[in-house]
DNA sequence: TCCATTAATGCAACAAATTTGTATTTGCAA
DNA sequence: TTGCAAATACAAATTTGTTGCATTAATGGA
């Protein structure tokens, strides 16, 4: 899928500093920070941007924000896109790439009274790349 | 357990600040945040000497960090303290309380290569006392 | 194509959480 | 009791993200 579909799809008007981010998210594979995209993007936009287009494109469907740890937040392609529904994350302690996993979450037993909405999972680890 | 074993046992010097953040993280039976543990003292600590303190007992295993989102960490009291072993976190989007949960966690089916050293999960919802 | 409307952007200022440097004080072992 | 390493307070810096506002750009319709 293109990024003028994807943004067309969710009837968010075409920009390039959209663009540029989707195109730098498709092509790196992993869930990126806003300076690593901004840097691939050679500092074409402003800090504001990037942070207003991530909340834009994740109210959308389009993008998710995956909070590693305070201080290191990263964003990922999201089902719209890839077709992976809610799932895990996968922090490489060595690297620190960020990758979303492939399987479903299953919450645990919770005290009787609690509601859940929403269950986020972080694995942290060392990715095969740098076990190698 | 009184805070002055706590400490010792982990080779750390008993000083006031540790003290008084133990004693209050002890009597709520909650995960708690600096500005929280702070508020409890009445300010009688400098906030640096708080994050230096957090630090040095997650780094003992007396506490654990619990990042529920940027912008809102909390601290919890550790297996070495309570007993729990590595544990899943629920967040109430309500009150904002944070509970340690006494389920123990599965580590999801990962890519060949990789390899895990630690799992986090938060459950967000509503807790008991919200729902009713 | 041209225009009006409305959203997106850049820039400066602001803000909160946390970290770092350093001089001073304190815990504790000898 | 005393010496020394560790802990603390305070100021300043850093990091990360947000807000207000004037300017610019995208898009649908004339
Ligand atoms: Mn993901
Ligand atoms: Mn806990
Ligand atoms: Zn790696
Ligand atoms: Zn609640």
């Amino acid at each position: 899928m293109d990024t003028f579909s994807i943004l067309r799809n969710h009837n968010l008007r075409r920009t390039a500093c959209r663009e540029g981010i989707l195109k730098v998210m498709m092509t790196s594979g992993k869930a990126l920070s806003e300076s690593e995209i901004r840097s691939h993007l050679m500092g074409n936009f402003d800090r504001t941007t990037f942070y207003r287009s991530f909340k834009t494109m994740e109210d959308s469907g389009i993008l998710h924000k995956i909070v590693v740890d305070d201080r290191m937040v990263r964003y990922g392609l999201s089902e719209a896109v890839t077709g992976k529904s809610s799932h895990p994350h996968f922090y490489c302690t060595t690297c620190h790439s960020v990758f979303c996993l492939d399987q479903s979450l299953v919450a645990p037993q919770l005290p009787s009274g609690f509601s859940t909405d929403d269950l986020e999972m972080i694995v942290k680890g060392v990715c095969k790349k740098c076990n190698a």
